[in-house]
DNA sequence: TACATTTACATCGCAGGCGATTTAAACGTA
DNA sequence: TACGTTTAAATCGCCTGCGATGTAAATGTA
């Protein structure tokens, strides 16, 4: 029987991150189904929250999503009037992405869903200076991977 | 303006998770692309290298992963003729995963792409220490996330 | 001005993930 | 033995993700 320990998941950081990755995305789904969206699309409504009026390609920096994700997806909130999808007359090439008053007026409701959801990492075994140096890891993880400096939203 | 900087994108541990999960996906794309299997598949058999011949739900319970996910991820590994799908005379509603001699003999040209992922999160900026330490608050996460104890493969 | 190149999105195809529901087998209990 | 309940997978429908490729507009350059 040779050695094949290296292969075990518990050795391996990208299991548990990917299983993190996803029960924390489970988290959001009750919340986010109230106001009828998915996970994705409420962090590109974040972004339009932060900045009206980008581009899919500027979306696509913030989000590390191409466009081939984020064109279908940006098509769903224009069907839910969300936000408004329109060519810039100066470059027809550049989709620019605007909120509608319905998707500005969902910030709203959006307000609350952070703290619930801090509310759920909480517990006795983990600490408010352990998550943020956790964090702080996974920022500079993301730098590495990504192999050069981590776009403005994963600064700090 | 009201202070929505709650909503910030950088104030949230979820998102940094979510972008660093699918970065960590993609570094084992072009290794696992050599060997024909994705992702997911890949932590299957994993599982399978560890112990072979599991009922779908003991896989399911290992990976988080139910069985809406793993039954048609199964079939197609069947299909790549790696495993056998049988279920068990004594209780036919279990259906026992195992390997084929070709899955077995895959584990082989596996070995190698454990130190070649790790070798891609070395960076000047991150520790063998932090990223330990950064494992053990992943798995209590995980721990608070799923509200019971994490199973036999993320203890430690 | 011609034409190759780059850029911004879009399209296509396929493999996850997962909520909700279904099916059939096994089990519990009267 | 009858029958409601539990359990294990499977099925269905939808939304990601993403590799690969396509398309049209803009740009660079001879």
């Amino acid at each position: 029987m040779k050695d094949t320990g290296i292969l075990y998941l518990e050795h391996q950081l990208c299991f548990p991150l990917y299983v993190a990755s996803r029960l924390t995305t489970q988290l959001y789904g009750p919340l986010l189904k109230e106001i009828d969206i998915t996970y994705p699309q409420y962090l590109v409504l974040l972004v339009l929250w932060q900045k009206d009026h980008q581009s899919v390609s500027e979306i696509s920096t913030l989000l590390y999503l191409e466009s081939n994700t984020l064109t279908p997806l940006l098509k769903r909130l224009e069907q839910k009037q969300l936000i408004r999808r329109k060519r810039l007359d100066s470059d027809e090439r550049v989709v620019e992405i605007s909120l509608t008053e319905e998707g500005k007026n969902l910030q709203a409701k959006a307000i609350c869903i952070p703290e619930r959801i801090i509310e759920s990492f909480r517990s006795s075994e983990t600490t408010v200076a352990e998550l943020t140096d956790f964090k702080k890891t996974l920022l500079k993880m993301i730098n590495t991977l990504e192999g050069k400096t981590a776009s403005g939203l994963l600064e700090s």
